[in-house]
RNA sequence: GUGGCUAUGGUGUAAUGGCAGCACUGGGGACUGUGGUUCCCUUAGAGCGGGUUCAAAUCCCGUUAGCCACCCCA
């Protein structure tokens, strides 16, 4: 073949299948988010590059090495990394703050990380997320989490794990970034190279190296959460426990369990999906209590959590039946028959009958194929005998039975037919049949 | 970002330096205006750029992309 454009590294096409599918996995989120309460908000794609820096925190790999920068005179654009950033600089903007109620906003739509491209691993991928902004309350935790796995069951995903653990508030992690540098710095040495360099970066980060020399000096360590925690982010955290036992959530408390974005604090927690190799999260989110303040607000807790689309796409157990409208496959034979067939299937798309037809020449045998093929429920076929009858012959194609129908008594035969679960469309064509 | 593996019709694959083959899909036919099964015919291929060789899908270099692990994260 000669030379085609490709798409650019790390993104991908998704095709009418998958997003078929995808759209059927955001109409499920949707209606339950609503059930939750939650409303959709739509942010831009770009922000200011500088909104994330504070968000996210400069030091972070996503900051310093994974964004789309647009630069256009003195502005310094990105293509948002995340979305949480943007939402909660939208509720600012919009003062959605000042009536002081609890904000639950739902998103979903495209995000970009300049990240070397993997499975489950893209340059443009999806989220879809939820953000509840004004409580501290632990009932929200549970509420969010609680979302999360109804969104999964919903949408026919198993075998999914649900990792939760507390980082303390902003004191407490600050405190304990330091004991732990203190701890830890004599030891440094025999930690491996990625450790050393995430020392000053994000300490917390050899928590969980997989490194198993790392793993093993993290162990001898025993540090306990009652050992950096203040006693109100330890009562936080039992009453989100209690609080997903009592509703039967299941999870797995991992105690080191660290999040890459700095705004986290209190309870984070992380889905993964053994189907996915190292990329196996396909969800996670947590607190950040702290991140309205950081933006310009009043203090502000708030928590939320957010799905990669494309990695729910890939749980192969995810893949269910996505119900679609019952196809009728009008074939019209013969240049004769051709305008009635139109005018015929203008009518039944107008009446709400999902209706297609061959725009090629073909014979019957290959019309009936192709009918075969896409799946059609029903055959009209018009032709030259119909036409001087006034009729259609209309054919079952799981039966194979067929017959005759008045042309002016088709429309309302198939609309009788419950199967097709007709609907009018509001607006009319003029000469329908 | 680091290390590694891979790249053959639309798809999945075979051929270890010597005629690019198979299956599926697509198109046509057997069956004149009736689909699914079966059978027959048929279209279509080496990511890109160099090199080695009488000869390269095969060996080498570069590049691009995908994948795996790390890193990071959803």
């Amino acid at each position: 073949m000669s030379f085609v454009f490709r798409a650019v590294r790390g993104t991908k096409d998704i095709l009418p299948d998958e997003a078929e599918y995808l759209r059927h996995i955001e109409v499920k989120a949707r209606e339950i988010s609503s059930l939750y309460g939650y409303r959709e908000v739509i942010t831009p794609v770009i922000e200011n590059r500088d909104l994330f820096v504070r968000s996210l925190g400069k030091d972070t790999e996503v900051i310093g090495k994974q964004m789309f920068i647009i630069e256009r005179g003195d502005d310094i654009i990105a293509l948002r990394p995340e979305a949480t950033a943007g939402v909660i600089r939208a509720y600012l903007e919009n003062n959605l703050n000042s009536r002081n109620l609890l904000a639950k906003f739902y998103y979903f739509g495209p995000m970009f990380r300049a990240e070397r491209p993997q499975k489950g691993r893209l340059r443009q991928f999806h989220h879809l997320g939820v953000e509840a902004v004004g409580s501290s309350s632990p009932l929200l935790d549970v509420e969010i989490i609680s979302l999360a796995e109804v969104i999964l069951k919903n949408i026919g995903i198993s075998g999914f794990k649900i990792k939760i653990n507390t980082l303390g508030c902003v004191e407490d992690k600050k405190a304990f970034a330091e004991k732990l540098r203190v701890i830890l710095g004599g030891k440094i040495s025999d930690f491996c190279q990625d450790c050393r360099e995430r020392f000053d970066r994000n300490v917390f980060r050899l928590l969980d190296c997989k490194n198993s020399s790392c793993k093993n000096i993290i162990l001898g360590l025993n540090i306990k959460r009652t050992d950096y925690l203040c006693g109100e982010c330890l009562e936080h955290f039992d009453t989100v426990l209690a609080g997903l036992k009592n509703i039967g959530v299941n999870y797995e408390e991992s105690a080191h369990l660290v999040r890459g974005l700095d705004y986290y604090t209190r309870t984070v927690f992380e889905i993964t999906h053994s189907e996915l190799g190292a990329q196996d999260a396909v969800g996670a989110g947590g607190r950040y209590d702290n991140l309205v303040e950081e933006l310009g607000g009043e203090p502000t807790a708030a928590i939320g959590f957010a799905f990669g689309v494309e990695r729910l796409l890939l749980v192969s157990s995810a893949k269910c039946q996505v119900p679609s409208k019952d196809l009728v496959f009008l074939i019209a034979l013969g240049k004769g028959a051709e305008a009635a067939s139109v005018k015929l299937l203008y009518s039944l798309r107008q009446n709400g009958i999902k209706a297609d037809t061959l725009y090629e020449e073909k014979s019957l045998k290959g019309a009936m194929r192709r009918a075969n093929d896409l799946g059609a429920k029903y055959v009209l076929i018009l032709g030259e005998n119909e036409l001087k009858k006034n009729v259609v012959v209309f054919k079952d194609m799981a039966s194979g039975e067929q017959r005759e129908i008045k042309t002016e008594e088709v429309i309302a035969e198939l609309m009788a037919l419950a199967i097709l679960k007709a609907k009018p469309l509001p607006y009319r064509l003029k000469g329908q049949i």
